[in-house]
RNA sequence: CGGGGCGUAGCGCAGUCUGGUAGCGCACCUGUUUUGGGAACAGGGGGUCGGGAGUUCGAAUCUCUCCGCCCCGACCA
């Protein structure tokens, strides 16, 4: 992409209502416009990081043996009656009537939408184990909307639901859960730490919650700080394995780690001293089992072996995909800007061309360009007017893991610049040996 | 919802107290000189002051009213 000609509203100001960093980024980088409160416009820049996290959401979940799906955003009441939610969910669901004066509903997540679409369907056991998902728009009327994108009204999110026979099914879907997502989180270059959790209005036994450390986080969370020494990395996960799951599951959990919902004092004392942690976390993520509550009061059954009718046991899972990007500016960022992970970046690197219509630097910049491009990779080449201090400056706010800097004194002895976002080391190599390098990078 | 604050050019703000017909910086347009960390000079365009009503010879400024937005608190992917 050439930036002359792509839509990068960059802001050399902070606007004022921004008070956390994510939030400053964003807007200065051109990423997010505010359309009203907690409601967002998502400008190219954003966007294409939103489809990059949800791309890799997809990836794991498919891996995971979970079935894509879509459902509407706007969902019948009747259905929420049924459930006892329309009642119980409160002033945070946004209610609207249409023109016959029907109840209708923004939906704030899809229980029971998954279950009607369940039991008109499945009515044997042998149908089972089933988990499709969505990544769908959410709209949660919060009361005060916050941090821009991370406690927008308006949200982005995978919502995954399981139906299985039993309870020991059930669990074993919330365990593929919790591996799918560490392994979701990893590849995003994000820790986040499964924590036990409170269910909330979901409901529910089981559930953990997924959080990011941040200072400016919104939970409070206690853990032993062991658990952060824990990876997934790239070992082989077998997700039919049942055992092999669970034994993840006691790896990620067995360690202290509370949100303040459920923090108990005495137990996080029995940690010793020096690895015991309190500080702040960004939840991104949770997971629930509760078995039939909704899968009774709407009929969700299925005939078991012996032809008795018996209620499903469910579980739902979430992620929240646009405030992950709030997550990772807020884990991964300095004085200058936003710094990608690799996993995420809107584009793989940066072309700076120091001196905009020099011949020299312009085929240099050019061939850059079009050597990436070959190799399968999505540089953005700042092909502007500015002067270098500018195009410095907004590639640094902007966050691209990778610059290639083509200026005319490096140029003459042959080389250009390639220089990292995270550390701010460079080297000076040829074109050709700049556009291997950052291909050997993305493994491309 | 309780408390606090704001709404003036695309962005950041001054002007409001003490009414006299709108200004600064950045951004934008044209030209010249520049170009390895947010260039300089010259020229130029753009707002009727969140909406409505009122007071007044005259309202961004005073009054009433409506709307929007932000911050702090109790709730949440």
């Amino acid at each position: 992409m050439r930036l002359s000609r792509y839509f990068l509203p960059v802001l050399k100001e902070t606007p004022a209502e921004a008070q956390i960093v994510s939030h400053r980024y964003m807007l200065r980088a051109g990423m997010i416009k505010q359309a009203s409160a907690g409601i967002y416009s998502w400008l190219p820049l954003g966007f294409k990081v939103l489809r990059k996290i949800e791309d890799i959401i997809h990836e794991e979940q498919q891996r995971a043996g979970h079935i894509p799906m879509l459902m509407p955003t706007l969902q019948s009441a009747d259905l929420w009656r049924e459930s006892g939610r329309y009642d119980d969910y409160g002033e945070e669901m946004l209610r609207i009537r249409d023109r016959h004066d029907r109840d209708i509903l923004y939906t704030p997540t899809a229980e029971e939408l998954i279950t009607d679409i369940f039991r008109a369907h499945v009515s044997s056991y042998r149908d089972l184990p089933l988990t499709m998902y969505q990544i769908q728009w959410k709209f949660r009327d919060e009361i005060r909307p916050r941090f821009g994108i991370m406690r927008g009204r308006e949200f982005y999110m995978k919502d995954g639901y399981n139906f299985d026979l039993t309870k020991a099914d059930a669990m074993h879907a919330y365990n593929r859960h919790l591996v799918s997502y560490l392994r979701t989180y990893e590849r995003m270059g994000l820790q986040a730490i499964p924590m036990r959790a409170d269910s909330g209005p979901i409901g529910g036994d089981d559930t953990h919650e997924f959080l990011v450390l941040a200072e400016t986080g919104e939970s409070e969370v206690f853990f032993d700080n062991a658990i952060t020494e824990l990876k997934i990395g790239d070992r082989e996960i077998d997700y039919g394995d049942k055992a092999q799951c669970q034994a993840v599951l006691e790896e990620f959990t067995s360690r202290y780690a509370r949100t303040d919902e459920t923090h108990d004092e005495a137990l996080f004392n029995e940690i010793p001293e020096e690895r015991r942690r309190s500080a702040r976390g960004i939840e991104v993520g949770q997971i629930f089992y509760f078995g039939t509550k909704y899968s009774e009061p709407m009929g969700a059954t299925v005939q078991d072996a012996d032809g008795n009718d018996v209620a499903v046991h469910m579980g739902s899972h979430g992620i929240g995909v646009s405030r992950l990007l709030g997550a990772i500016i807020e884990a991964s960022h300095d004085g200058k800007g936003i710094i990608w992970p690799e996993g995420v970046t809107p584009f793989h690197a940066g072309i700076v061309n120091l001196r905009q219509g020099d011949a020299g630097t312009d085929a240099a910049s050019e061939r850059l360009e079009a050597a990436l491009i070959e190799r399968g990779l999505d540089p953005l080449y700042d092909d502007t007017e500015e002067r270098p201090g500018a195009k410095f400056a907004t590639m640094d706010l902007i966050g691209l893991p990778w610059r290639i800097t083509v200026g005319p004194r490096d140029l003459a002895q042959g080389v250009v610049e390639l220089a990292s976002r995270r550390t701010g080391e460079s080297e000076r190599l040829s074109v050709d040996a700049a556009v291997d390098r950052v291909a050997q990078i993305y493994g491309a």
